[in-house]
Order: structure tokens, then sequence, then C-alpha cells
RNA sequence: GGGUGCUUAGCUCAGUUGGUAGAGCAUCGCCUUUACAUGGCGGGGGUCGGGGGUUCGAGCCCCUCAGCACCCACCA
């Protein structure tokens, strides 16, 4: 600690270095193994506030856990994350003008793997710079070999049970990524749209039907018009056929339950190629299936000519345009429906009939909703065991594969007549299979990027090997993920852990909530709130971050916006609070709600708390000049033993909290604690022992040395969520308690030892702080000077009061800013301001400072909360029914409050008769 | 259509098995007291979303209404 004051960017650099180089962040090898694999951050770019809450959330855990003595893990690494990849390094590529179509497979994933190297640098400097302390000689990427080599193995066990399967189905289908993508991947969003009633003339006759649709261009491969079986009104038409208008077909009517008949005209038209609910109904009633459109979604060959060729909504036009010239358009009405969209390409998903594969997701299924029944797997906040039991209790058969060129590639291979062979490599399936010589052709698509990560727990520590560190580590200890996520990922690792390893991945899944902007919004580029993690820890000057903001934005027109609302929330830009105020922010924001608002006003509060570390550190260090532990006789103070009793009850919260996974909790235990009980008491009552001649050597020696334990232990209960600073004022604080051990990282985290707590110790000094908060409260209250030092005259009081302020006079003196100490007679009581402690009498007299109408205004201010605090209880013990049902303790306990506020009440009365008539 | 969560001080949030409401920030007053003005000391501020019920006693339990947010789902 060169600097005077606290300068996070001059001591957060070093650190980081030296635990790396020397490996402090490898496991230990000894104690009980506990490992947390790390959600691995998509390599799309650059790590965002919710990586940084999470990662810290992390970290604390693997620190502590290291410290308390496990054999700690933290497996680091990062996601290829197929779409999301591809998709951001296609952008690059338009905006170079090209096209990966052009650049060709192979080349196109080279550049990919370029892009992952940039990406994955800068998200692990970005790692660095917050002090996460994972094992980087482990890190791992899901496209590393040996998570290939796992991939493989599950995909083609899974195949060989029967549990994959490839088929010709009805698929979301995403027209601009020409790729299929899973039920999970379509966003429903509302939209205002409208509902087309349609003529369809039955056939050989002048009737016709009225049916309804929101998607009228899809009418080109309508197979049938369904109505319900029990409706009245079209029972002579079933078996009939209608004619489809704009195109030659007859399509037969037919029944069907699904139909409601209270609905639009209980018509429905039949499109079983591009609609799921008809593709059911189409394979009830064998009904064809027509494919209308291409894969971009243009209408193809299957339909007349003229719309061959069309955009899928161009094409809705000219149908519309040419039933209405047809008079068959009846009415348009404006209807609510949900529009699918693809979740990463925002482009509207269209039922598409594809070949894709499959996992019977079902069979998986069971085994993972039991682990959670059973409490193998617990979740935290418990209720989300709920919704992750919900969906797995609905679960469909999950579509793996994606027609994309970055991701594992599907070890399958066709021959020319599309028989399938499912194996490592070509050579293993010809083998296997028995294959010859024939031509075979690996199937081009990709696995779902969901797949890979489902095997992460168990695949980054060498899975399908039996190595040594996934015999050691798994199941890891906890999961630290969001609610976002438990479909996607934290429900897919427990089948496959539970499937492919007979265990659960995790014991627990510590779900947290979603970061947001102080105003509650969600972050996201596009509304020009998000906030980058490294620039809080370094600061960043009002426009770099509007520059940053607005770059780059898919919808230009909002750049004004976003500029005005960043002036107004960081008006002055950001200043660098450093990573540990930064880390211990996010832990003190982890309550138990689903949404967290990041507000940098806490930030800078948190900032404030380092500050507050070093300067009590610096005092501390002043004080131990020439301070030698072995030669001098110890005596320790009431203070003392105070602030190690105090130590001990903010060591029993943090224990119980850890477990609770409640770090808000926990950071706000240890803020009280450093700054309230150890800045604001403990070194003040240190100061008069210090400074003063009176006190013995001995006595000085047990003040410093509990200066010097007590902060020694502070530092190691705030190094998880603070690792730098806690490094740094150790390094210089250790060495006086004779410690030779490399780095605060290593040692013991205190443990809650109840040997040291100290309850005589507690009950006197909590009588000390209330005589001298009654003394400042005067001070306060009056308006006098902090510096003024005042008279103090005393009366009444038990044997045990004035033992104590005869034994306490340093401390208040010092504390309270006394001039001086006397105890009086009632009778000798001068004009004076006057407050209780129990039923000790505080008198500051009143000569010249205070006003006595002031006095008398404050006294009847306390008169009037006591009479109302004895007019509650009053009532409460006069109803017999609370007399004698409650429990005896809490009625004592109200009547002896009772009949204190009484005596003090009767004697505030009697100050404000004696001061009136004083005046 | 189902499900979940939230509503407590100006703001952001805690509130343990029901026993007379807490923190941080903001605000007001006094203060350059030799660790710290990124500070010290003190103060003000809430009929706990509305209504009803259980209970001697409800922020907490039950019912109901309202508002907000989110998740799931195939109504054309």
């Amino acid at each position: 600690m060169k600097n005077k004051s606290y300068e996070p960017q001059a001591i957060e650099q070093t650190w980081y270095q030296k635990w790396e180089a020397n490996n402090y962040f490898a496991p230990s090898g000894r104690g009980m193994p506990y490992c947390i694999a790390l959600p691995p951050p998509n390599v799309t770019g650059t790590l965002h506030m919710g990586h940084g809450f999470q990662q810290s959330i992390m970290d604390v855990l693997i620190r502590y856990h290291r410290m308390c003595g496990n054999n700690t893990l933290w497996q680091i690494g990062t996601d290829h994350a197929g779409i999301a990849t591809q998709m951001v390094v296609e952008n690059l590529l338009r905006s170079e003008g090209a096209d990966r179509h052009i650049l060709g497979r192979e080349n196109f994933v080279k550049r990919i793997w370029g892009w992952k190297k940039y990406s994955g640098d800068t998200i692990c400097s970005q790692e660095r710079r917050l002090g996460i302390s994972g094992d980087w000689t482990r890190e791992k990427f899901t496209l590393d070999p040996n998570l290939v080599q796992a991939v493989q193995h599950v995909f083609i066990s899974l195949y060989e049970e029967g549990l994959i399967y490839r088929g010709k189905r009805l698929v979301n289908w995403d027209p601009v990524l020409n790729t299929a993508i899973s039920d999970l991947e379509v966003i429903s969003e509302d939209s205002e749209g409208s509902l087309w009633h349609i003529r369809y003339p039955v056939a050989d006759s002048t009737e016709s039907l009225i049916v309804a649709t929101t998607r009228p261009e899809t009418m080109l491969g309508d197979t049938a018009v369904a109505v319900h079986p029990e409706d009245a009104r079209y029972q002579h038409l079933i078996g009939k056929q209608v004619k489809l208008p704009l195109t030659d077909r007859l399509i037969p009517i037919i029944a069907d339950e699904y139909v409601d008949m209270k609905f639009g005209t209980g018509c429905v038209k039949i499109t079983p190629a591009h609609d799921f609910n008809d593709y059911a109904l189409g394979q009830r009633h064998n009904l064809p299936l027509i494919n209308i459109f291409t894969k971009d979604a243009y209408i193809n060959e299957n339909a007349p000519k003229i719309y061959q060729g069309l955009d899928r909504f161009v094409a809705r036009e000219k149908i519309l345009a040419d039933l209405k010239s047809a008079g068959l358009l009846i009415k348009v009405e404006k209807h609510q429906l949900k529009i699918p969209k693809g979740e990463r390409s925002g482009a509207i998903v269209e039922p598409y009939l594809t070949d894709q594969w499959f996992v019977k997701a079902s069979v998986l299924a069971k085994p993972a909703i039991e682990a959670v029944e059973h409490g193998k797997i617990k979740f935290i906040p418990e209720n989300w065991s709920k919704i992750y039991l919900q969906w797995l209790e609905n679960i469909e058969d999950w579509c793996i594969s994606r027609q994309l060129w970055w991701g594992h590639r599907i070890p399958a291979w066709s021959d020319e007549k599309n028989n399938i062979y499912v194996g490592r490599s070509e050579e293993d399936v010809r083998v296997k299979y028995k294959l010859g010589n024939i031509a075979l052709k690996q199937d081009e698509d990709v696995l779902d990027t969901w797949f890979s990560s489902a095997l992460w727990p168990f695949s980054t520590l060498g899975w399908p090997e039996q190595t040594p560190e996934f015999k050691t580590f798994y199941p890891t200890a906890v999961l630290v993920t969001g609610f976002d996520i438990i479909f996607f990922w934290v429900a897919r690792m427990v089948m496959m852990g539970l499937k492919f390893t007979g265990e659960v991945p995790f014991k627990e899944v510590y779900i947290t909530g979603l970061i947001r902007d102080s105003h509650g919004q969600k972050m996201s580029k596009s509304k020009g709130n998000v906030l980058d993690p490294v620039d809080l820890i370094d600061g960043i000057a009002l426009d770099d971050l509007i520059k940053k903001r607005t770059s780059n934005l898919m919808q230009q027109h909002l750049t004004k916006e976003i500029e005005k609302q960043t002036r107004l929330d960081f008006p002055s830009g950001i200043p660098g609070f450093g990573a540990d105020a930064l880390r211990f922010t996010f832990c003190a924001l982890a309550t138990t709600s689903r949404d967290v608002n990041f507000d940098i006003a806490r930030l800078e509060g948190y900032r404030n708390f380092c500050t507050k570390i070093w300067n009590a550190t610096r005092f501390v260090l002043m004080q131990l000049e020439g301070f030698d532990r072995s030669n001098n006789a110890v005596e320790f103070s009431l203070a003392d033993r105070w602030i190690k009793s105090e130590l001990q009850r903010t060591l029993h919260i943090i224990e119980t909290e850890f477990k609770n996974y409640r770090f808000d909790l926990v950071t706000q235990a240890i803020y009280e604690f450093t700054w309230h009980q150890f800045c604001d008491w403990y070194l003040e009552l240190a100061k008069p022992i210090l400074y003063s001649e009176n006190f013995s050597a001995s006595a000085k020696q047990g003040t410093r040395e509990t200066l010097l334990s007590t902060l020694e232990t502070i530092l190691r209960v705030i190094h998880p969520f603070m690792p730098f600073i806690t490094e740094e004022l150790w390094q210089e604080v250790a060495p006086k308690l004779n410690i030779k051990r490399p780095t605060i990282m290593l040692e013991q985290y205190p443990q809650f030892d109840k040997s040291e707590v100290d309850n005589e110790a507690v009950v006197e000094i909590e009588w000390l702080k209330k005589v001298i908060l009654a003394i400042r409260n005067i001070r306060g209250e009056m308006n006098i000077s902090p510096a003024k030092p005042l008279p103090l005259l005393l009366s009444k009081g038990t044997v045990t009061d004035k033992k104590r302020i005869e034994k306490h006079t340093q401390y208040l003196k010092a504390l309270a800013r006394l001039e001086s100490i006397d105890w009086i007679t009632e009778e000798k009581i001068p004009a004076a301001a006057t407050t209780l402690v129990d039923e000790l009498e505080l008198h500051i007299p009143l000569a010249n400072l205070i006003d006595i109408s002031a006095e008398i205004a404050r006294l009847n201010k306390e008169i009037g909360k006591l009479k109302a605090d004895i007019e509650r209880a009053a009532t409460k013990l006069n109803n017999v029914n609370y007399t004698s049902k409650a429990p005896s303790d809490v009625v004592a306990r109200e009547r002896l409050k009772l009949a204190e506020n009484q005596s003090t009440l009767q004697k505030l009365q009697t100050r404000v008769m004696d001061l009136l008539g004083v005046k």
C-alpha cells in the first residue's frame, strides 16, 4: 500500500498476475472436493453485466471454499454458441461485402475460428480483470477435441439406443438463417393482425363454406377443410369436396373434433405442411402434404404459376387481391395473434417440412424429474424447481440438427440410397456396418449448440475417459445460472448427466436474478443501456460511452434517444470504481428477487467502503510503529473483548448465509461490522487507550494486538468478495503478526468460534454506546459544534451506573467530547439539556450553549413519543385476552417496557417543569 | 387459456417459525476533531397496494380485488 488514498487501478493489475503465475487457482489436491463448472460464455463478443454478476458470485464461492480448505476447482471455458456466433461472423462478412457462400464452408469455418480467438481472448481478459480464480490451465472450449469426442459418444449411444432418430417432420424453420430451430428458440410475439373470411365453393353445389384464416397465403397448400363432427350446420357437407379458390384442386370436407364450433365460422382450412395443428390433423386423416414454400419462404413450384417466386407476404397481398376480385373475400376482422419469431434472427418462423434429427426427450426426462423431486438436486430459491418440473413433465422431442456450418458436425453418413450410418468417423462406420467401398457422404448438419452444453459438467473433466478429475470433481457442487436458461441448459444437463454418468451433474442450482438497468429495463444493445463491467472497473468518459452504445446499432434512428438517456444517467461519464467494489456490489444485489436493478449509486457506495477499509488499515498500521508481539505483557480491554465478540457474531451470520446463498446478507453483515462496529466504534475506543498516558503498556499492547488481529481477520473475511484490496492490505498487515505465508488467497477462512463470544463485554459496551449516543444526540439536536467540549452532570443512576461511569471516564470524555464529568444531587441541577439512560440522568448545562425553549421543545417531542408508546402498551396490557393468551415472556417484556417508559416520562416531565420555572 | 413472481421510507431493496418496521443511496442540520470530506456526528421520513378473514396480536397465514413483470401453451 504505497498510496495514501485508495486507488484500485494502482493495485489490481499486479496481484492477478502473481496469483496466476504461482498457480494458486489450481486445486490443492487436499480436502473435500468442491467444483463449479462455469457456464461457458458464448464467443459472440464480450462479457456483459449478467456474466459479471454470476461470475462474481461464483468466484466468491470458489475463493470461500478454497479458503475453507476444500480441494477446489473452478472449471472454466467458453461455448462455440452455434447460431449466435455464425451470425456475428456473417454480419462481419456482410459489412465487408462478402458472403459465407462465396467463401465456402471450409473457409467460413476457418474465419469463425479466427473470430473465436479474438472473442475468447477478450472474454478471458475481462474475466481476469474481474479477478476470477478459475483454473486457466484447464480452460475448455466446446469444440475442443475431447469435447467433440464426448459429443460423438453421446450421440452414437443415444442413436443406438433409439433415443435419437431422424425423420421428416414439421419443424420450426427460420427462413432467414435457413435452419431448423427448437421450440425453445421460437419467441411468440403479440401482434395486431387480421382474420380473413374466405369463401370456398362446394363442388357440384351452389353452397359454399366460409373459412377464417390469419394466413391466407397458406391456402395454396390446403388439402382439406375441417368442421366439427357434431356441427349441425355442416353435417350434410361432410365427405363432399370444395373447390380450392385460385387453384384447380378439389379438397375434401372432413370432420374432426379439433375444430371449435364457436370460433369464426366453424370451418377451418387445413394446411398440413405449414401448420402444426393441421399437420397432426392431416396425419389422423391421411391428408396429403403440399409444401408451397422454398427454404427462404418464397412460393415454390407446387403453387399455381402466377404466385411462384413471390415472397410469402407479397404472395399474401396478391392472393387477397385475387380473392377479392373473384368475390371470394367475404370480410376482414382485426385479430390479436401470436407471431412466432426466431430468437436470433427475429424472422417470422415457418412450420416447414424437412429431415431433421430428434432426441426422444420424454425418456430422458423421467430421471431428471425424479432427481429434483427426490431432493438429489436442490434449487435455490426453491420455487424454480416448479418451473423446471413443469417443463420436463410436458417435454416434446428435441430437434437437435441445425443447417449451419459452425458447430459439432453430426456423426452420421449416408449412402446413395439414403441409408444412414452413425459412427465416430467415415472409417468407423465402414467397418462397423461392413460397407466396403460404397460412396458415403457425411450429414451436412451440425448439432444444436445446447447439445454440447448439456455435457459440459462432465465433458470438461475428461469424460468419457474415467480421468482422475472426473472421479474427483463430479458431481459438481453447484450450478450458478439465470432462470432464462433453465430449460435450454439446466434441464438438459440433468438429463444427459443422469443418462451418461448415472449421477446428477450438480447438487444445487443457485438461480440468480437478471441484471437490469437502474430503471428496471432489460439491458440490450437496441435499448442502448448496456454497461460493460470493465468500464465500471476502469471508468469511461461520457463521449466514449455514448459512442460505444450507439455504434453498430441495427436501428439508427434510436441514436438520439440513447444519447439523451445516457447523458441523463451518467452526466460526467463513469469513474473507475475498481473490480473489488463491482464484485461486492454484485453480491450485495444478489437477493432472492428475479430482477436485479443495477444502480451505479450502489457501486459508488461500495467503492467508498473500499476506501474505508483502506484508511482503517492505514490507521491500524500507524498505531503499530515499534510493535513487537513477543515482548510485552498483554492486557485486553473491555473494548477489545467486545469487538472480538462482535466479530464472532458476524462470522456466525456469514457462515449461515453462505449456506443459504444469501450473498446480500453476507455482504450486509460484513459492511455493518467493518464500518459501523470496527471503524465507528472500536477504532474510536482504541484511541483513548493508545493516546493517553493513563493506560499501561500492557493495555496498549492488548489494544494493538486486537486492532491487528481483528483487521487481519476482517481482510480474510472480505477476501472472497474483494480479492485485490484485501491482498494488497494483507501483505502489509500479516507480517506484523509474523505470518510469512505468500498470499491471503490460500489462508484459512475465519470460522465462527463460540468461545470468543463475550456477553458481559457486549452488555457493558452497549451501555457505554447508549450514554455516548445520548450526549451526541443533545449535541446534534441543539446544533452544538462537535468540536466544543461539554461539561456533563449526572444524577440518580444505579450503583452499576456509578461504577461504569468511573471506569469509562476516559472513553466518555473522548467519544462524547466532554470537558468534565460530575455527579450532582437532584436539587442542584441547573438549567440544562437532559437525557436519560435507564435510571441514569445526564445533564448538559445550558449556560449560553442552549436555548431553554429549544430544550423544552426537544423534551416535549420526546414526551410525546413516550406517551404514545405508553398508551399503546397500556391498552394492550389491559386486554385480558392478551395477558392470558400471549406467551408470558412477551407479556413480561411489555410490562417492563411500560414501567420504564412511565418512569422516563415522569422524569422528563419534571425536567420540563423545572425549566419552565427557570424561565 | 394455464403458471410464477412482485407491490414495505423519495429511489433500490432486506424483513428469519406472526410479538409495537430495517439497510444503502438520497434528503436536512452541525463539523476541515491528527485513518478517512470517497469522511464524522445527529435528525426527519413508512396507517408495509385496496378490502375482508383467522388470531390476544398480521408486513408475515387464509380469501378476494387491483396494478406491474415474466414464463409456458396448437385455437384457425
